[in-house]
Parts: structure tokens; C-alpha cells; sequence
DNA sequence: GTCTATATAATGATAGAC
DNA sequence: GTCTATCATTATATAGAC
């Protein structure tokens, strides 16, 4: 039922090969250090080819990256409106996009570089696009949670949000290099760093039984 | 009484120039994207006698990465035995590394590019160099606040590390894209943002007045 | 230590046959 | 749609004069 011959919208085999092959390059090495040459080797075709696919490099990696933010924004309208207290809510998003940064490697990895190049024109607009709704759709929980009175209402609403973001990216990011560093045993379950996570962010790391 | 003539140790002016125009180069654009001749531009010299002083592009970007993490992983012996409870010094320490990130962000920007690039042979070595320091002192901190029953004890002290310092590092990388999204203020101003996470952090999230 | 000139290889991109 | 062959350009790196 998907990719039918006649679909115009979906590209055809050849298209997908070439873009799959540049997106696992771009993402393991960033886009100068991959060639046309290196592309066309892992996707069993040749370089005159891709151009025939696609104007220009920029084009194909334009491409790559539109179906990365794509792909990274899915599978996030599942649990809107599901029972239950804003702190639960909030712990399942929370775990929910980590698990969507996870299971899509690549794109995300594709969109952090974009982070880190401060010449490129579309940077912005693509981490724009990948962060951005998850982004206040976070802000919309933690807001209604205060007015519920279950979160304290001096919290910078954008700020938490922002917080529990930080707490998932840099975990993609970081712990390849932080497990190496010493008895680390939360970056082996990626449930059990984002329940430690939120039971900081939720109650705080203060005991307050004795001051 | 630095930089002296027969000092063997430290690079003599036309090494520093280049040093230094190379720093600019990779942390603005990756290693890949930087030629030779755009060094040798930039630091006013020619391409040749960047290869008199450096065996090749490879060991130039090693020796340029090596300041970058001696720079970085400095200045924060500062607040170590000072007075004051455990959450003041958390909260001081997590000011100051960020500030140093911000003071730092050629540096900061290198070392967060190498932690992307996982082909890397020393990228991983590199980014445990730059922040294993800082992570271990926070890990400490957090444990004698616990030993001193200041902080709870069912908490991780290496996750809790782990998210201070993801907090800033992603400060660093995503305000300039999180800026364009909407109306946040806290990213104009570091110790704003630091107060409001560590608040978050040492406080938690939730209403404990009305549950 | 610094330069001009150059060797050699790889890059992005195209022409044109099938 | 896919290929072989090739273009012009640029890259890293070196030789050798001063």
C-alpha cells in the first residue's frame, strides 16, 4: 500500500538508496568530510547519477535533512489527553522523546551538527523546526500544571522545558564519551536515566525532612 | 615573564598566530571544512610554513583541540573550600562552569563538535579530558551533600551531575536556535538562566503545599 | 622561519552514450 | 535512469631558494 509505481509524492528506489546512504554518512561525518564518490560507493550507484536525482550536493543534503526533522517529530500525538496527574503526563512525554531521539540515531545527530555550524543558512530553521514542538508542547503541560497548582508557579515554564530537552539531547550526545569516564550504570537504560531525571526535576534534590 | 625567547616549551609568535587563526576556522566550521590555505589567510602567512611548523592538518588540529581542553577545564579551583552549605557551593560551581563555557566558546564549541564525530580516534578522549574533571568534582559535591544529609539520598549522584552538566553545555549549543522560537528571556543572561535552573534542580518541580 | 612554485590526488559537477 | 569518461577546481603536501 506504501510507495505505489504511480505515487509522484514518494521517490522512487533508486532516490531512496542514494538518500538513506547520504543521510548515514552525513550524520557519521558531517557534510564536507562526505564525498559525492563516497555516497555513490554505499549506495551501489554512480556519481553522475545522484546528479540526476538531485541538483547539487546542497540539494541532497537539504533532502536528508528534511526527512530527518521529518522523522523526528513523529510519534509524539499518542498521549495528549490520557488520564492522570500533569507530573505523569510530563514523565511520559519526557521518556517518550527520548525514546523518539534514540530510535532515530541519525536524524538526530544530523540535527545537533546543524546546531553546532553557525555559518550554515539553514541550521536554525531546521533545529527550529525538529526542537520546536516538542518544545512548547512541553511549555503547554508544564503551564497548565501551574494553574492546576500541581507545579510551583515561580518556574519559568520555558526554562523546564528547556531543562528536560537538555537532560534527553545531551544524553544522545554525551554518554558514548561519559561511559567511559566511570561507574556509570544509567546511560545503559535510557527508562532508567529519564525516571531519575524526572524524579530530580519533580521533587528536587534538597531533603527536606532535615535542614 | 612569559613567552621568553628560550622558552622550548611554549610555541614561539608565528606558531601562536597560526594556533590561534586554525582555533577560529574549526570551531566555526569542522575540521573537514577548513583548508590550509584559509589558515594560512587568516593567521598572515603561507601554507608551507603552517606545514614547517606542523607535521600535517592532522597534527595541527590535535595541537589546536589540546589548548582548547587545557583552556577549558581551568578556573574552577577557585570555590572549593569556601563556607556555605552544599547547595550554595552546587549552585556556585554550576555559575562558574558556565561562565566558563561562555568565556571559552571556540573551545567549548571544538570539543562539543568532536563529541558529534564518532569516527573520531580522539574525540572521545578529548571530550572525557574536557569535562571529566568538572563531572568528577560535581559528583563529589553531591555526595558529601548527601553524606551531610543536605541532599536525598535516593538520588544518583552522577545523574544529577550528569544533568548540570547537560543543562549548560546545551545552553551553550541550542540558545542561539532556541532564541528565534519564542519569547524567552532567560537565555539573554547566563545567571539568570543558572539561578532558575538550580532552583529547579535543588527544589524540584512540584507543589509541595498543595497535593 | 618564511617564502614562490609545483607535484599529486581528490573534489564537485557535466557531456553524452545506452 | 544509469552508466563511462572527463572537465575545471581545489585540496594536502613538498622542493628548494632566501
Amino acid at each position: 500500500m506504501q510507495n505505489e509505481p504511480g505515487d509522484k509524492t514518494s521517490p522512487s528506489n533508486g532516490e531512496l538508496a542514494i538518500l538513506e546512504a547520504a543521510e548515514v554518512l552525513f550524520a557519521q561525518k558531517g557534510f564536507d568530510a562526505v564525498s559525492m564518490s563516497a555516497i555513490a560507493r554505499l549506495a551501489r550507484t554512480s556519481k553522475p547519477n545522484i546528479y540526476h536525482h538531485f541538483k547539487n550536493k546542497n540539494e541532497l543534503y537539504l533532502a536528508v535533512m528534511k526527512a530527518a526533522v521529518k522523522r523526528s517529530s513523529a510519534l509524539l500525538d499518542t498521549l495528549e489527553h490520557a488520564p492522570g496527574t500533569f507530573r505523569q503526563h510530563l514523565a511520559e512525554f519526557a521518556a517518550g522523546q527520548l525514546n523518539n531521539i534514540l530510535m532515530h540515531e541519525r536524524s538526530t545527530q544530523l540535527i545537533l551538527r546543524e546546531t553546532l555550524s553557525e555559518g550554515s543558512q539553514y541550521g536554525q530553521e531546521i533545529t527550529r523546526l525538529a526542537m520546536g514542538e516538542v518544545f512548547s508542547r512541553l511549555v503547554a503541560m508544564i503551564s497548565q500544571g501551574q494553574q492546576n497548582n500541581e507545579f510551583r508557579g515561580e518556574i519559568d515554564p520555558t526554562l523546564a522545558a528547556f531543562m528536560i530537552i537538555s537532560a534527553n539531547m545531551f544524553f544522545f550526545q554525551a554518554s558514548p564519551t561519559i561511559q567511559t569516564i566511570s561507574e556509570i550504570d544509567f546511560v545503559d537504560d535510557a527508562n532508567t536515566y529519564s525516571k531519575g531525571v524526572m524524579d530530580v526535576l519533580l521533587n528536587g534534590m534538597l531533603n527536606k525532612g532535615d535542614d
